[in-house]
DNA sequence: ATAATAAGTTAGACATATCTAAAAATACAA
DNA sequence: TTGTATTTTTAGATATGTCTAACTTATTAT
């Protein structure tokens, strides 16, 4: 139920109501599994369900999914910063670690780290009570050519995509100049340093956070 | 099934074969799911099983249980020390995380705490083989009038047991001289300190590990 | 407006881990 | 040695979460 609720908060950032597919997909599990689970969710008032009707994460469910988020990147903090993991390995680790049932140890956690506001992917890790600070930061690849941008976050972290960053030497924090926007694809040639200059799809780029 | 390993080997540290009905009582578990999980483990090789004979726990199956030990008395340490919980706080948190699938992620921690050897509580914490380098205390409630020991390990530790010990202000590594023996129910008077003295039920003693 | 397609639901199967109740095997003791 | 008590096993139920196949409802496009 937890990750249920945790990819249903996920989904829905993206998108206010969710199609019982869509999340099928994202969770690799058929749909007749989500629907039977939806309605357990539903009964716990994490969401509301309607037959046929797409499915609405609660006030409720939003709390309760950013709890199981809160862990999930706390942790993923940790293995960071404590465990000195890449920030492309601590995914599968967190995955697990964010069920632990011990509020005493995300507590010690979160103070350890001197209280963190976001993960290594730049995520925004939500407060005890279940808030989320928003974040105003725009795509890379809605971004004109000649801007200078920090890198401040991922929008969507998969571990091949952290990969391709950390062998271009893309880092959080660092800062990019717009060089050239490919009208074809899309793709945007940017200036990483003095002399260093890469390229990246747009589909990177859509991933790619900045101010 | 690991929680089953790892039952199956704190009993036979005890007693080399198992009753299926201890087994039972131990997890908190009704007979025939020990019968149907013992018959799972035997065909993982880490159990003997012959219908109505003892459970003897194989050389596969003592290595697979030392590796989740090792999880649990890891994280154990890594609580008290990392995170400063106290000993009768660490384990219901460890019994969670013994069962996280990664193991880079233990292999940091051990590295981090340098590679204990023992957990808070003084029970020897595997090496990444399985092995376990024996300990050869002996009970408090073996030793004789006058000895003066050091408290090394504790035999089974409750959260009640170390809550008792915690309010009496013993810890590990404190030293204790033996002033009296009761006949009658064996409960010992114990010197603390320069002008401290206790005294400890024979169940007490029992389970404190002394050198 | 209706046919085709997509989305959602139901029914029934399977796997896991648990239970109770009852039967079978073993151990113990008079 | 035979009856009683204990231990173990089997049979069948329940709960959870998954699946496939078939059916129903909703959406879309001509």
């Amino acid at each position: 139920m937890e990750n249920y609720l945790k990819c249903i908060y996920n989904l829905y950032v993206q998108n206010d109501t969710i199609l019982l597919t869509d999340l099928a997909d994202y969770m690799n599990v058929k749909a007749p599994s989500v629907n039977s689970m939806i309605k357990k969710l539903a009964k716990n008032g994490w969401v509301k369900y309607e037959p046929y009707k797409p499915i609405k994460i609660t006030v409720s469910g939003k709390r309760r999914a950013a709890e199981i988020i809160r862990k999930h990147r706390l942790t993923e903090m940790f293995l960071c910063e404590m465990l000195e993991f890449r920030w492309d390995e601590v995914h599968h680790i967190a995955e697990q670690i964010e069920h632990i049932n011990a509020p005493e140890f995300f507590e010690r956690i979160d103070m350890l780290l001197g209280y963190p506001k976001s993960d290594p992917h730049g995520s925004p890790i939500p407060d005890k009570y279940g808030a989320i600070t928003a974040q105003a930061y725009k795509r890379l690849s809605d971004c004109a050519k000649g801007e200078l941008v920090t890198l401040k976050a991922l929008n969507r972290s998969d571990e091949s995509l952290l990969k391709l960053l950390t062998n271009k030497n893309i880092h959080l924090g660092c800062t990019l100049t717009v060089k050239e926007i490919e009208q074809y694809d899309g793709s945007i040639t940017l200036k990483l340093s003095d002399k260093v200059y890469i390229v990246l799809s747009k589909t990177v780029c859509d991933n790619l956070m900045v101010l």
